[in-house]
Order: C-alpha cells, then structure tokens, then sequence
DNA sequence: GCTTGCGGTGGAGTGAACTCCAGCGCCTAG
DNA sequence: CTAGGCGCTGGAGTTCACTCCACCGCAAGC
C-alpha cells in the first residue's frame, strides 16, 4: 500500500525501458508523460502507473507516432468520455499503423532473404549477380561513370 | 529484350517504391543505388536490377540500417567472394535486427491494447486505473467500487 | 568540514535524413 | 516560334528527436 515501496527512480526506468535518462526527462518536459510524482528532494518517482503510462508513450513513439501527436494524445486526459473515446480511436488508429509496419517488415525480409538467396548462389557457382536478364552490372564502387 | 521497355523512369520508381524524387537522387548521390542509367538526354533509367536495388535499400533502411551503412554495404561491391560472403554477413546481421524490431512491435501491440481494453473499461464502467486521479498503484487487487 | 555521486534545470547543440530551391536543358504540343 | 512539363544539379535549409552541457542542490561517506 506504500507508494514509496513500488515508486522507481529515474535510472530504475531508465533501465527498465531502455530509454536514457535525457530522454525521460525530455519527455516529461514536452508532456508526454504525466504522473510522475517527485520526492521530497525534488527528484522524480514512478509509481506503476507512470511506468505503464512510460511503456505505453515508447510503444506510441517505436511505432513511429510523432512526438506532438503523443503529446496530443496525453492532452486530451483522462476526462470526458468523449476524450476516453478519442484517445481509443488514436489507438486503434495507431494498431492499424503497427500492422502496416509489421507489413512492411515482412516485406522487407522476404526482400532480404531473396539477396541473401543471390549471395548464396554467388558464392556457390559463379553465377552473375542477381539479374536474370539484364546487361546491369551489380553494385560495387562507383567506377566512374 | 532490350533495357529500354523494361527500364522505368525515376518518377515511375518513386511511386512503385513510395521514396519521393528528391529521395530517390538524394539516394544515388550518397551512393546507395549504382546500376541506375542514363536516356541520352541524360535522365535517369532503372532497369530490373536497379529496381531491385531500391528495393534492398528501402528494406534495409525501413529495417533501421544507417546511410552509412548501406553505402559501406553497396560499396563492397559484387567482387570477390569474401565481399559476397561480407554482405551475406551483414544481411543476416540485419534479418536479426529486423526479428528483434519484430519482438518490440509485438510488445508494442501488446502494451496498446491493453491501453485499449483500459479505455473500454473506463467508457463502459467508471472505473479508472491509469490516469493521474488515481494516487499511485493500479496492478494490484481491482478498487471495487 | 570536504568530496563524491546522483539528480534537477534551462538552454544550446547535434546528427541523420531528408526536402527545397534556383537555374538550367531537353522535348513536345500548339 | 513559344510555353509547359519533366528532369538534372549543387547547395542550402528544415525537421525531428534527442543529447550534451554548465551549473546548482541535496545527502552520504570519509
């Protein structure tokens, strides 16, 4: 029931999270991260709920929403039921962005897989490079065009 | 059977690929995209090959490789089989960068829509559990109310 | 006491990745 | 012929998200 006894330091989440200790404050600053209480000494203390609220901004921001976006995000609060509901749909807005991502992510090791594919055969025979029909040389030094 | 039917114009890239103009010459000037010809009036001409390679440097920058890197990458070049051998290296490198970022988005789905069920809870009851009303702790036993 | 370490603040600085632009040429349509 | 459209170039400018810094205070250890 102590809040003291589960409250984090600073460094705490900044091992937790992975984000530096610069870019907790800063973040703070910029409103992304209400919350966050402080101790008698005037140093910061997350309890569980910055820590969440911490993990949930990361997750907003790895998924490439921008900072002011989150800061709009924030803003909006905990208020009204219509804010409540337009937080939700800046969510689920966001989901449909991660799943692109994760679409392209997809993509892109299909992409990757298919070169390492090309290299492989390179190595083995000494096929040309990757090109099934063309005149086009394959990368490598700019020789001076 | 000859580049010029199969060869696309840098526009025609751009929109295949979604980099803009600006980014696909910016793109060859740092020299991450040789292969890329020239019409005698001196334009841009991608062939097959080419296409491919913006394609490898969409994927490997999407997958969060640094310019820099990916000029080092292309500047090994198709030469020896060392070089091949180095940029198959460096390619797995990357799949398990991307694997990784894969983990974080699947954390970050995880992290959002437990925000989510958060929301519809507080719409759908007035139960509120992440929001700074509430003094510090909400992981534990659920506040009846 | 002093010093060491962690933390706080405001503001300046950085690096990466584009993005924009002025001025030019080529080609085609009218 | 002129006008419009696209593309080229080199270089300057912008944006974003941090990151660094100097300087301050508190608290503990020697």
């Amino acid at each position: 029931m102590n809040a003291t006894a589960t409250a984090l330091g600073i460094r705490e989440v900044s091992e937790l999270t992975g984000l530096t200790l610069d870019t907790l404050r800063w973040y703070e600053r910029e409103g992304l991260i209400p919350l966050v209480k402080r101790s008698s000494d005037g140093r910061r203390r997350y309890g569980p709920a910055a820590v969440r609220f911490v993990r949930l901004v990361q997750a907003l921001r790895r998924t490439g929403m921008p900072i002011a976006e989150i800061r709009h995000f924030v803003m909006l609060g905990p208020g009204t039921p219509e804010h409540s509901a337009q937080r939700l749909r800046i969510l689920q807005e966001q989901e449909v962005r991660l799943h692109r991502r994760r679409a392209e992510l997809d993509e892109d090791l299909r992409v990757m897989r298919h070169k390492m594919a090309d290299f492989r055969d390179l190595m083995a025979h000494g096929r040309t490079c990757e090109d099934d029909d063309l005149p086009d040389d394959c990368g490598g030094p700019p020789p001076e065009r």
